[in-house]
DNA sequence: CTGAAAGCGCTTACAG
DNA sequence: CTGAAAGCGCTTACAG
């Protein structure tokens, strides 16, 4: 009801400086026991809450932590954010969140980094791709900074090895007898903007070479990491040249790719052998065959490695590869092709 | 390189007083066409950027709208969260998630509300439940608040007619002949912390009453609003007792259903038909009949609701209910279940 | 239109 | 262990 309480009612309230109550209240040391309780005690009485702007201005540490990724609202970047915010949580740490959706967002993000700097003490960057000399623009800078899906060898990473997963999830494809292999995500231009893509896309292409095959352009289809644009992707790979298999760059496109296969009359896997990315609860329901990535585990550790900096850990960058795992299910299952045979 | 530029050091490079430079920088009037061109030019020259936190403490204001939310990685959270941040970037708001995930958060939530209020300006809360003086409360305080998926009467908000919504589904299933619909995500006792379930529960019952039928507890379970929540729910529900149709509050929920009764050997829609809730973009690639509810546009308008009051809107309360539309696909079409009943 | 000055509410050396 | 005082970098009446 009465005017918010500041740290000077506190003080006087507890018949001590404001010096005093603002070490009591942060738990520093060279405060009597007697002191702190009779601090808090006053604290409590009014209610009293800490005005963050004044705490920041004066500190010259903003307590909070930025996280940009591309997307909010896909399966993957929701989870990257919620196990980021776990984390951030846990430390009672605030988190900024920059949505930095395509090339012009990235230009504009980094012209805002200046800006940036002032308001967040760390900063997690997810898929964020820009060239060489901006990383190292931000590595002489004064923030600690972790990545997720971007190695740079000058900041704490957490990746996976997207070209083994791409080549084993191709690998499981040819052993059960494909020769024409789709992939849906990226065409031959991915790289600038879509490192991991370009990778898996690589990834891909290694494992085909090992078996004297290739990747012809008619089977590789570009399009939005989403439900929409892997079924576009499908009907476009479908036709004379069509593949007996996809291998699509998240699950969301695979659903998509199945979608369309659907409507095309086509069988998953007897006509069409379907391979995703991610691991999304939804694949297993569906039995999509997918590559399984740690999202929760690698935002966590990314998180976690700002918050070790900010903690003023100081050892050599942390570039940390976590495993991937094929999760062959339905969506691929040879019994289901062998069944489908005996019908042709 | 050097130092961070500061208010002064633009004022002084432009030969006028620091209060020149705010006003001229944040396009203030009163600020002439000559001395604007030269501050704007001396800001640019020293890459100045003001720093927020100082602005925030004079200013009284935070530049800053909450956001609470249950999670942050479930489909309809993700395009919440997608939705308010469009807006706020637009106007170059920052925003401040809150995740309030279940009772106890909830109390934390509310017991933190006086500091929430020093560093935002505004609130978007969404599927917040609590107790009817704790709004009041609120209400009491000086901060604009939209909430979504709860209709409080004292804030402006956006929610669905969650009772029509749920009658048009179980008008749907009864209209295709079925008598034992089950009910997924909402037992008896939901209310007190999710409303909207406890709500479309009650259209459920009354579109059943309608024709003579109730929803006996046998066929009703709950679960957590997930592709694992809705299979372990529909594992319930099946046996001597089963439903011959499910109406899921989620299409998580009813994603997990169709998992369980695959794996039960029961065809969908032929031996049990399932309504989803929300019609996600996998609803549509399944072939799951669901609710439709408009979920970017909702938290766009409950982000905008905020900014209007912001900006000094002084109408009535706005309590905009937006339209559900149910969109009949494959999982319970009626055609499978003739075809279904011919076989048997 | 412009400036001098007070003030926003904290934190942090510096003394004691 | 504790306090007085300066300072963080802005905004905003108040004058002129």
């Amino acid at each position: 009801m009465s005017r918010a309480a500041k740290i000077e009612d506190v003080a006087s309230r507890a018949g001590v400086s404001v010096a005093t109550v603002s070490r009591a209240l942060r738990g520093l040391p060279h405060v009597s026991q007697a002191t702190r309780e009779k601090v808090l005690r006053a604290a409590e009485e009014l209610d009293y809450r800490p005005n963050p702007h004044a705490a920041r201005l004066a500190a010259g540490r903003s307590g909070t932590v930025g996280v940009a990724l591309p997307v909010l609202n896909s399966w993957f970047y929701a989870n990257v954010l919620a196990g980021v915010e776990a984390v951030l949580a846990e430390e009672a740490l605030d988190m900024h969140v920059v949505v930095v959706d395509g090339p012009d967002a990235v230009e504009r993000f980094i012209a805002e980094l200046p800006a940036l700097s002032k308001r967040v003490d760390g900063l997690v960057l997810c898929d964020l791709f820009m060239p060489d000399q901006l990383w190292e623009d931000l590595a002489g800078g004064p923030m600690p900074v972790a990545t997720i899906g971007v190695d740079t060898g000058l900041f704490d990473s957490v990746t996976i090895d997207n070209v083994v997963a791409a080549s084993d999830a191709t690998d499981h494809l040819l052993d059960l007898g494909h020769t024409r292999i789709g992939l849906i995500g990226a065409g031959p231009e991915a790289a600038a903007d879509n490192e991991s893509a370009a990778l898996r896309r690589r990834g891909m292409i290694e494992a085909l070479r090992r078996r004297a095959l290739d990747l012809p352009p008619e089977l590789e289809a570009a399009g939005s990491f989403s439900v929409a644009g892997g079924k576009e992707a499908m009907q476009e790979l479908l036709g004379d040249t069509a593949p007996t298999a996809v291998f699509c760059l998240s699950d969301e496109m695979a659903i998509g790719a199945m979608w369309a296969a659907d409507e095309a009359g086509l069988a998953v896997p007897g006509d069409l052998a379907v391979v995703g990315f991610d691991d999304q609860p939804v694949a297993e329901a569906l039995g999509l065959t997918t590559v399984r990535q740690p999202v929760s585990i690698m935002a966590a550790r990314a998180a976690n490695f700002v918050l070790a900096r900010l903690e003023g850990e100081e050892g050599p960058v942390e570039r940390h590869v976590m495993p991937t795992q094929l999760q062959k299910r339905r969506s691929t299952d040879f019994r289901h092709l062998t069944h489908v045979h005996a019908h042709s």
